[in-house]
DNA sequence: GTTAGTTATAGATAAATATCTATAGCTGAT
DNA sequence: ATCAGCTATAGATATTTATCTATAACTAAC
């Protein structure tokens, strides 16, 4: 038998055939003239090279190979009507992969999205993947993922970013700091102490750092710690100020004081990023969509800067 | 997902790159250029309408769609594996169907050659009909079985036929018979008794009364029953005298006595018939192979007559 | 920065396929 | 005997396919 030159075609024809038990009945299903479903079973018997059916006494007659091999194509099809039912799954997005990387502070926000998201579509894996903004950059360099979420957009003419959510920055003192009751400070009064701040390669060191060079300040002292959670504890336990994005900061966290720096607002905004030049799956499409619908929803609403009808989705 | 113009050698490439992992490693082993394979590939995404496989990272990925695609190729091929199986013991003879049809005389001997094939061939089934010269003639000239069996095999063309077993008449009478102990006869002397015959178009009464016929004899008294059986039971119980075929006689019966007719040697044989014009099962082909090589060893070498040699069994 | 290895694309072609129309041969019914 | 209905075959054609060679473009490694 071989079967290389078979085609889903022909079987289609074959099993027609079979189940009417007619030539010319399976040609008026199928819109085809009677000599060409002719053809197709004798190319198809040629294939197999064992007659499948037989006239006999003016009857179309199933011969056992044709037999089983109408059976073993209605397994086949059966396989393959499982396949389309998970292509279509797939294509509606409530099946199949959605992989995001972010950058460490979205962490603590992205999740209020995910979640209501994950109960919605069950089937979906959502892979995260969490750095600083290096390695986040690194891997929408390589288009490792299907959704990147970072606070600057990296700017590449085969992507697209729009932002959803506003992500203001906050001076954190200890309670017992000098400045812990004073009303309104400005950017310079904070200089002579000790800042606890992010490796290079974060977001928001990096807008802090630009900020003070703009300005021509520079830190007397400081620190550089792992992750934002240490810098707000050791901010907590006296060991200098910070820098650090309002989501990371519980609100009704009293372990700390925020100062009023009346003249400095660091902010950025969140962005949903995504490349144009790669195959993003549906699932990560559903997701944005799922997100442009739903921000309001899930998210303080007080933060929110939907912009996400930018995205084409399509 | 459009499966008409997939053919199975399409999956077999899209199988082969997805194990390998590489276009060219394929091309390699199935001896085809890498563009080939590189179109193939793209061709069955066309189908599919999903991208199956992709370029990230110069590594080559299957996507989810692609990996069920592969999953569902591995239960397809398996199926037509299993149905390759189905052919090659359906061409070894092994397995299938022998349709016989055979006349009323032969069902004493054939069952001594069927017993044995079917023991060997379990899985063959051997769907036997069994009626007289007429009917068996009918299902001959339709062709609704695989073997017929004859004693006086029909001259058609399309129809090749071999002897495999002499089929000598006796004349046997009751054990109180006034022929009885008559130690030879002539043919004449069995006129004035009344015959107990077979109905028109049996064989054995066809060869009798050619015969009869041929010397210019007229019987005086014949009476018509159903069955063989039916009438060597009827001759052991005094109601006339009888012509029948030898096997149908048990050697050590001893409820009749069979006359030696010195002028008189009816005899037929026993020939297996099939159409060359019909599409003959490999399991009838194997069992005629059978026949052919165990006769002797099944049958009363006495009587056979191996002639199955020449048969076109190919 | 050259090389070797990968995939993708373009252009070409011979073969195979999917169709059709027309026609023949058979059978059962009218 | 004609008709209607079935399948098979022949001949024709446009489309699709399975390939190839040549080449481009990318990347990892040397």
């Amino acid at each position: 038998m071989d079967l290389r030159h078979i085609s889903f075609r022909l079987l289609e024809v074959f099993m027609s055939v079979v189940k009417t038990g007619s030539i010319s009945e399976t040609a008026r299903r199928l819109h085809l003239t009677q000599p060409t479903v002719s053809l197709q079973i004798k190319r198809l018997q040629e294939a197999v090279g064992e007659p499948l059916l037989l006239m006999q006494q003016q009857k179309l007659n199933v011969t056992d190979a044709g037999l089983e091999l109408f059976k073993t194509c209605q397994q086949v099809f059966g396989h393959f009507d499982d396949y389309q039912d998970f292509l279509t799954e797939l294509n509606g997005g409530s099946r199949g992969r959605c992989k995001i990387a972010m950058v460490n502070t979205a962490q603590y926000i992205l999740p209020k999205l995910l979640g209501p998201y994950s109960n919605l579509h069950p089937h979906v894996e959502l892979p995260l993947e969490i750095g600083n903004r290096a390695e986040v950059l690194d891997r929408f360099e390589r288009g490792e993922d299907d959704i990147y979420v970072f606070s600057h957009p990296p700017s590449l003419e085969h992507a697209q970013a729009a932002r959803f959510l506003h992500n203001p920055l906050e001076f954190i003192v200890p309670l017992n700091h000098p400045l812990a009751h004073v009303k309104a400070v400005k950017l310079t009064d904070l200089m002579q102490y000790r800042f606890l701040l992010r490796e290079n390669g974060s977001a928001t060191r990096m807008l802090f750092e630009s900020e003070l060079q703009s300005r021509g300040l520079v830190l007397s002292d400081s620190v550089q710690m792992a992750s934002n959670e240490a810098i707000r504890v050791a901010v907590s336990s006296g060991m200098g100020i910070a820098v650090l994005s309002r989501h990371v900061l519980a609100t009704d966290d009293t372990s700390f004081k925020i100062l009023n720096v009346t003249d400095t607002h660091l902010a950025s905004h969140w962005y949903f990023v995504m490349r144009t030049d790669r195959h993003i799956s549906h699932a990560a499409r559903n997701f944005l969509k799922f997100a442009q619908q739903h921000v309001e929803q899930y998210l303080d609403t007080q933060w929110v800067r939907n912009e996400l009808h930018n995205l084409d989705l399509n």
